[in-house]
DNA sequence: CCTTATAATGACCGGTAGTCATATGTTGGT
DNA sequence: ACCAACATATGACTACCGGTCATTATAAGG
């Protein structure tokens, strides 16, 4: 039956190619200035037929997230096997989260100001899609960390899920700021660029064992 | 004219009683579930009366927001006074962050869940309203850091308003966590409690100056 | 008590996510 | 070549919501 592969195919096609649609109007426009119709538009389909791909305007929201996540993650796999020891490889991470988010300012945009609201209205399907996601890429960084703490590279003092977690989340919110934050950089006289660049100064000593002079010989790293 | 000081009087209260109902009905069903409708019926007014008192339904948002950063700010300043050094008055903001977003957790999660959204597309006049606030509590930060540069508790290769604006990040993230992390603790095996307690063991060595084992013994202050 | 200003109202408008009856291919058997 | 049966596509339609505005009710003051 190569028919039925052929179908298989041409539906995943077209999935992508709402997917694609959506992405570019929801990256210029923001996902809540979208409607269903304009994305219907841009793929030349009917509104309805959305929705035999999608379930809804936020699955389709997950589903550019995903795509999104596995891109970013499949690429740290790679950087981070470079890294020469475990706080090496959390370095790396912590710069590839940096030039991915310059290089795609647009999805981290997107994704900084919808996402807290829709993953909160999220339904179990695309919940599960996306925890699939993040249990595929987790463990990279507890790997990371409890390579770091056996060779001394990492402080001991801490639960490695735990740390994982602080670094992570501070290195994401730096990197896409909330708008609410991205408010007061004028106002405190602080320029985007210089609080993502030193985030690495200022949070190594929290990360590595070492004592701080090393700590900041260290994270020369970080310099280009 | 006694008569119009009292209409302004009872404008006031109107107003006051609008932003209660509000607060009361977004903190349980959640800002994107609470139609203006709604807010109206339970003050028992018109849904259009709503708007000679609020330009918009953000706008009632921002009214809420705005009320309780002035109730944390102003306690903040109290308790800061009582630090001894720079140090100190930040661990006792942070402290204060985590007491209070344990105290008001559906407050938090409105603001974390909605304040991205909305932030986004806040209308100027509220925009200034936020950055008064904001101008209002944040030299008090500074003032600490500041302090703890000279003093010798707070490192000093970082700009004070850098050094503020992460920990002030840092520390709003973790006691009011995205929906997308709060997913993520159970597949970590993590509890907020930890993650929230453990904040400032995690965080000290990136902001004192101090050798590591200092920094250890000095936040015992955070244990009770 | 009546005129005038102020406050309150809810029917209405424009716009949107999601549904569904209908229409339009497509396939595979005869 | 033809015809069911099945899959795919559609856009009119529904329900709902934020915001407006002509109209009504209330209060003030002369």
């Amino acid at each position: 039956m190569a028919a039925a592969d052929r179908k298989e195919r041409e539906k995943e096609q077209r999935k992508n190619a709402i997917i694609n649609a959506a992405e570019k109007l929801f990256f210029s426009n923001g996902f809540g200035n979208v409607s269903m119709e304009e994305i219907a538009k841009e793929v030349e389909l009917g509104k309805g037929t959305l929705y035999l791909y999608f379930k809804s305007k936020d699955s389709l929201f997950f589903a550019i997230i995903s795509r999104r996540w596995e891109e970013f993650g499949e690429t740290m796999i790679e950087k981070m096997n470079h890294g020469k020891n475990g706080f090496e490889k959390i370095q790396i991470m912590i710069k590839w989260f940096i030039e991915y988010s310059q290089k795609n300012p647009e999805y981290n945009d997107m994704a900084t100001t919808f996402g807290p609201q829709l993953f909160q209205r999220i339904d179990p399907e695309d919940a599960r899609m996306m925890m699939e996601l993040s249990m595929k890429y987790m463990p990279l960084v507890h790997y990371a960390i409890r390579e770091g703490i056996k060779d001394g590279s990492i402080r001991n003092d801490l639960d490695p899920a735990l740390l994982g977690m602080y670094i992570q989340m501070i290195t994401f919110n730096v990197v896409s700021p909330n708008p609410s934050i991205k408010n007061s950089f004028a106002a405190q006289g602080i320029s985007y660029d210089t609080y993502v660049e030193m985030l690495p100064k200022f949070l190594c000593p929290s990360i590595a064992r070492l004592p701080e002079k090393e700590c900041n010989s260290k994270d020369e790293i970080f310099q280009r």
